[in-house]
DNA sequence: TAGTTGTGCGTGACCCTT
DNA sequence: CAAGGGTCACGCACAACT
């Protein structure tokens, strides 16, 4: 049933996005002239107001790519697939097709100047060394409140470890923007969601074997004999116990180096930060930006909590965790029942 | 179970600023 | 004039209620 609407400044007839998939028309307001005047949007077909973000585009394309630039803990997720056709009515209907599009036609989230949502300005402290001190302890349990091994020590069985490793990975991925905006020591540390979707993608799944392993690791420190009774019956149902030595090693040492929670943190956010582990990551230099802050980082917590010899030998246990990773993800694949293993663990492990 | 109402949030056209 | 950012009426989705 069509009818004429009148919205403040638009004039519209009927419901408009029914109206424009059935190929209906849409009355507007007359508006300027512009020298886009009949070009088509690159990513939905409407019409183009100009060029946007890098790409030729309409107004609501330019507004749906800022929004989900700014706010940062957006997750969008294809309900459909994730194969939606980008026209007038899908466009509304699927946001994570949406944006692919929009990165697919090359629409650059660094020409969304003020990435920061609009929040209320709380009154500033002044910026004397507590207060920054505080507030960088803030940041930092910020950015290992993730890691916390101790909902960890809870799982059950394989499946069950590894799901919640990849969403607990997932939602620490997503936290590290939060530190992106501090006025300490990590101002300029670039944010996860800085990146590409498709570079998030390939991290995260590059690095999820070793952010378990770091886990697991802080959770044997703290408590070797619960963590060691998890890990028997992990290396019980593999099946091989070729990986047992190693990691006993791995957690052995890692033990005697006392790290904090805060370097685990950093340790694990390191991890996800590696390009060269990740295939076809399309803007390896911002990963390897994002790296070598987190290893400054790193590096002034040790001395901070005077341990400044512990940090080249945590710098080191990344080249442990990746023959870990290699080791485990080869098992992984050779196992027998990998089938019975949580789908999203197949896919993280490219399991058949 | 179906219909109605309330609420929160995403959308996009327009305007202002640079 | 182009392009980025802000604004806000509108509409949709979903929950709560009848």
């Amino acid at each position: 049933m069509s009818q004429i609407v009148a919205k403040s400044n638009r004039v519209y007839e009927g419901n408009d996005k029914e109206m424009e998939a059935k190929g209906g028309k849409v009355v507007r307001r007359k508006r300027r002239r512009t020298m886009w005047e009949g070009e088509s949007c690159v990513v939905c077909g409407d019409r183009a107001s100009g060029y946007h973000y890098n790409v030729l585009s309409c107004e609501g394309c330019k507004g749906f790519y800022r929004r989900v630039v700014t706010e940062e803990n957006k997750i969008l997720i294809c309900k459909f697939g994730g194969k939606c056709k980008m026209d007038l009515y899908w466009r509304r209907k699927c946001g994570a097709c949406r944006l692919k599009k929009c990165q697919l036609v090359g629409m650059r989230p660094e020409y969304v100047s003020n990435r920061e949502p609009k929040k209320r300005q709380k009154p500033a402290l002044p910026k004397t060394p507590e207060v920054k001190n505080v507030q960088a302890k803030r940041q930092l349990f910020f950015l290992c409140d993730a890691t916390n091994a101790k909902t960890l020590e809870k799982l059950e069985s394989i499946a069950d470890i590894g799901t919640r490793h990849v969403q607990s990975l997932v939602a620490f991925c997503k936290k590290l923007p939060g530190i992106s905006s501090s006025e300490y020591f990590l101002k300029a540390l670039l944010g996860f969601d800085s990146l590409l979707q498709a570079d998030q993608v390939a991290l995260i799944k590059a690095s999820t074997v070793d952010a378990s392993f770091l886990r697991s690791a802080y959770s044997f420190a703290k408590n070797p004999e619960k963590q060691m009774k998890q890990t028997n019956k992990i290396i019980a149902s593999l099946k091989n116990e070729a990986i047992d030595l190693p990691v006993r090693r791995f957690y052995d040492r890692f033990a005697a180096m006392k790290p904090s929670l805060t370097m685990i943190g950093l340790l694990v956010a390191m991890a996800v930060f590696s390009a060269d582990r990740a295939e076809g990551i399309t803007e390896p230099q911002k990963v390897e930006e994002a790296q070598v802050k987190l290893v400054k980082a790193l590096q002034f917590v040790c001395v901070r909590d005077n341990q400044p010899k512990v940090f080249p030998k945590l710098v080191l246990k990344l080249t442990d965790l990746r023959y870990l990773n290699h080791a485990f993800s080869n098992l992984l694949k050779h196992e027998s029942n990998s089938h019975l293993m949580n789908p999203l663990l197949r896919e993280l492990w490219d399991l058949e």
